[in-house]
DNA sequence: AATTTTACTTGCATAATACAAGTAATAAAA
DNA sequence: TTTTATTACTTGTATTATGCAAGTAAAATT
């Protein structure tokens, strides 16, 4: 899979990767809402197309973003479980809720003001520790399950 | 100009409008290069497209990010500048370019080491100001020659 | 063994992006 | 004043990304 690159400026390279419609909900959606499967993913509020998700799990898995496994006794289901790399995208993740609480229910008046929206807006690098705490200890449990 | 929102989450709302290959970019070369008429854009490392240009500064503007202007005595060309909800963007932007930093150099060796990494690298928050900062005067400067 | 579930694939349609040439208004030069 | 150059687009067409809906194969469940 090869990947073209702009330029050779680091903000403009990790939209080369992360600036199209799903790359960034979908690692959202695994950080915030412990999505893990295919289903799990096609059953999310923002409906995305099988064919699509498909295409951007391979990505985001061809670039080390996260990784696919099974459980033992479970041929069927593949998990898909967030790396270093996609753990480091939170802090882009919660600049963009910010900017989008300040700056978009003009346009979007339905965003939610729940969820830890209150820990968001009082402190962001709490809200920012407590998602990464929440989501290391949901993979621990499930990478015990993975191990045995 | 009509938006849909994929759902009510502050997260992927924010990428309803800036999840596309294009309007980030734009907004880091006003921020951080001083790009400010259509002239300038093309002329960006980032090639884009010319009908491209003229659709994303449209929307743009749609969503109050960027305003357009014009110099006096100068009814050719017009400049664009980043209101307060477009700077409001600089903390998703350096977040970009710190992961692109961290983790992206394997899959594009031509980032550069230069142009402020050492700063974004020591000190994210002072970076963000100083950005801001600079921003801020030129915006005033210019804003000085178009009031007389 | 039959049925259901999950993870896709496929064919086709729509939307976003890109290329290259052209146009109109404005400024500059002759 | 006329001609030329510049700037900001527009247009026609092509390519790529995304989406819809139906279908398929493997694995699990009944």
């Amino acid at each position: 899979m090869e990947t073209k690159f702009r330029c050779n400026c680091p903000f403009t390279s990790a939209l080369d990767i992360l600036g199209d419609k799903w790359m960034l909900v979908i690692v959202k959606q695994m950080l915030m809402e412990n999505k893990q499967t295919f289903k799990d993913f096609t059953e999310s509020d923002e409906g995305i197309a099988t064919n699509i998700l498909t295409t951007k799990l391979k990505q985001l898995e061809a670039f080390g973003i996260i990784t696919k496994t099974k459980l033992p006794n479970n041929n069927k289901s593949n998990i898909y479980l967030l790396t270093e790399k996609g753990l480091a995208m939170t802090p882009i993740i919660v600049e963009l809720g910010i900017w989008s609480d300040n700056h978009l229910r003009d346009f979007n008046p339905t965003i939610v003001n729940e969820g830890g929206i209150e820990l968001l807006r009082r402190d962001k690098a709490e809200f920012t520790r407590v998602i990464e705490q929440q989501y290391r200890e949901k993979l621990a449990t499930t990478m015990n399950i993975i191990n045995g």
